[in-house]
RNA sequence: GCGCCCGUAGCUCAGUGGAUUAGAGUACUUGGCUUCGAACCAAGGGGUCGCAAGUUCGAAUCUUGCCGGGCGUACCA
């Protein structure tokens, strides 16, 4: 498509002296296998007709084209075209391109809260800061990850004082994460009800706890010390289960007093701005940001912007990142614009990106559509893989699967569900869709590369190398065809941060593949030899294509299914 | 009120400017396992692309207005 792009491009500077930036797109094979409106495009700009400018292109276009409707091109080539064409462009690194070479990015994920246990709300984080992750190895970058956990603030003032009024260390042995997250909820709702009453003594118990912390109480780092100890464990099992992980988990808690000592910087500096109740401010008119940030409570609490100031810090000191991305839910889409707006007043230069993602709605009684919530019940992770795994188990053919394979099938299912959609648009999370495993779905895409390996797999007595001069790869088209799409499909997807590009991809791969498998033998008997390589050619890159793709989502491939 | 996002088939979603029939999945109807794995393939019905106006040779796609929904809007994170 690209050499199509600048053959097409080549042409029409020589003949028109315009220049364009691309313009060809693959067709149905109605309109041949690629189709162009170039001609429309500059017919305005050289002062001729669509058709003059269409005609004059296609008599020096080496390549079987016809002039239809107003002007389009539509040029036809032969499967043994794509073929060479693929193979001209074939790596082991098919798809990857070098657009961030020599630059940093630092990936942010997923960022769950400590002292809770991990729930489906932080999936979509993990999923796609993963891809992201995998999106800019892919391109070129040297990747820096770190998990910013939200082992600070409020809520831990809630889960001490909680502990104390609910718990027990017998009970909390017990329990584990899931003690702290059933003290959290029960805390909360006897901190409406106070509310409710116009009181605030346990509140201002909850805010002496947080102080204490800050202070570096002992007693107070000690509880502190001792949730996260439990909820660390829990998150890097989760994060076990998920396939995913970072190189660094620099926590809130970490940067609260460097986020304090720049806040006192931006104070002295004149920037931020003291309030006469204790806060401080900084304000962002300029930005066209009418809310001022805060970086100060009144009572001298740090929050989430303090602690944010003082890890873009950081970054900027220790990995001197060329572009941070943020991989938060849009809720917070107002805040990062805040921060980076805070980011560039105090004269970070690094490109701040927040990838967002739409949130995750559950179906109410009535009908409607709600967000997932915690006062509603939250889901947690690990209901959802033993789910998900029983799902799967259940609908395994034969009965002897692996665990591993299982396991790979159920979380190919979860994850493509989340990569099936923009990544901006709501997930409506139901247990039926959530472990889809037929149609468009990660098990679909899965089954198709398991055949296609196990054909390779029963064939590698046949070595693909001696590719016959003579095979045409007529049957081949439209595989050849998506095949040659990939790299553009990378090129794409990193540049927008939007992984369901590669999942669409992937899908499509596996549809044509399906497709070829049930028209096209290719190692039964009565297939030559020539043409038995050839095929098994393909199939052979078919296979790294699949495998590349899905591992950018971060879903492996079973060895049966 | 203001800001951002969204409205496409019964349902869940792709498609964000190029043509004849706007695509998938799911659900529904039907056909295909004695040949590389049927978690598959093939066929069918199902759409005023929220409404209206504008720009354009051409609009689901761009602009404006309206209607409907979601999220946010400094001492939560």
């Amino acid at each position: 498509m690209e050499k199509i792009s600048k053959l097409i491009a080549a042409i029409v500077r020589s003949e028109f002296g315009v220049d364009l930036t691309s313009s060809v797109s693959i067709s149905d094979g109605e309109h041949g296998d690629f189709s162009t409106n170039v001609a429309m495009q500059i017919a305005g700009r050289v002062g001729a007709s669509p058709r003059d400018v269409a005609e004059k292109i296609v008599a020096k276009l080496d390549l079987d084209a016809e002039i239809a409707g107003p002007g389009f091109i539509n040029i036809t080539v032969s499967g043994r075209w794509l073929n060479d064409s693929l193979n001209d462009e074939w790596s082991e690194k098919f798809g990857e391109n070098r657009d961030g070479a020599g630059k940093t990015v630092v990936v942010e994920y997923p960022s769950q809260n400590v002292a809770k246990p991990y729930s489906v709300g932080h999936l979509r984080p993990g999923n796609q800061g993963w891809a992201a992750r995998n999106l800019m190895l892919a391109t070129g970058w040297r990747v820096i990850t770190d998990n910013h956990l939200g082992d600070y603030g409020a809520p831990f003032g809630i889960w001490v004082v909680g502990f104390r009024k609910f718990s027990s260390p017998e009970k909390l042995a017990e329990g584990g994460v899931y003690e702290l997250g059933r003290v959290y909820v029960a805390m909360k709702a006897e901190l409406k009800e106070e509310e409710k009453r116009g009181e605030h003594t346990l509140s201002d118990r909850v805010q002496e706890w947080l102080l204490k912390l800050e202070s570096g109480d002992a007693e107070a780092v000690e509880y502190s010390q001792k949730f996260n100890e439990i909820s660390l464990d829990h998150i890097h099992e989760v994060m076990g289960r998920l396939g995913i992980s970072t190189e660094h988990e620099l926590g809130e808690a970490f940067f609260a007093p460097r986020g304090k000592a720049e806040v006192q910087n931006l104070l002295d500096a004149g920037i931020a701005v003291k309030n006469p109740d204790g806060s401080i401010i900084v304000h962002l008119d300029e930005y066209g940001i009418k809310t001022p940030v805060l970086l100060q409570k009144s009572n001298g609490a740090a929050l989430y912007a303090t602690t944010d100031l003082a890890t873009l810090k950081y970054r900027e000191e220790q990995w001197h990142p060329d572009r941070v991305i943020y991989a938060v839910a849009a809720e917070q889409k107002f805040y990062f614009e805040q921060l980076f707006a805070l980011a560039k007043k105090i004269g970070i230069k690094t490109e701040l990106i927040h990838m967002w993602f739409g949130l995750i709605d559950q179906m109410n009684k009535d009908g409607t559509r709600e967000k997932m919530s915690s006062r509603k019940g939250v889901i947690l992770m690990e209901e959802l893989l033993d789910q998900a795994e029983t799902t799967a188990r259940q609908n395994a053919k034969s009965p002897d699967m692996s665990d591993n394979d299982i396991r790979k099938i159920a979380l190919g299912a979860i994850k493509f569900t989340d990569f099936s959609k923009d990544r901006r648009t709501n997930i409506l999370f139901n247990w039926g869709s959530m472990f889809s495993l037929t149609g468009f779905s990660g098990p679909y895409v899965q089954y198709a590369a398991v055949r296609v390996n196990k054909i390779l797999r029963d064939n590698i007595a046949t070595p693909p190398a001696a590719i016959s001069a003579k095979y045409n790869f007529e049957a081949e088209r439209e595989v050849l065809k998506k095949l040659i799409e990939y790299p553009n499909t990378i090129k794409q997807a990193a540049d927008s941060l939007e992984p369901h590009r590669v999942a669409q991809f992937a899908y499509d791969l596996a549809r044509v593949v399906n497709r070829y498998y049930e028209n096209t033998p290719v190692a039964t008997a009565g297939v030559d030899a020539d043409t038995k390589a050839a095929r098994l050619g393909l199939l052979a890159k078919t296979a790294q294509v699949f495998a590349h793709s899905l591992n950018i989502l971060g879903i492996e491939i079973p060895e049966r299914m």
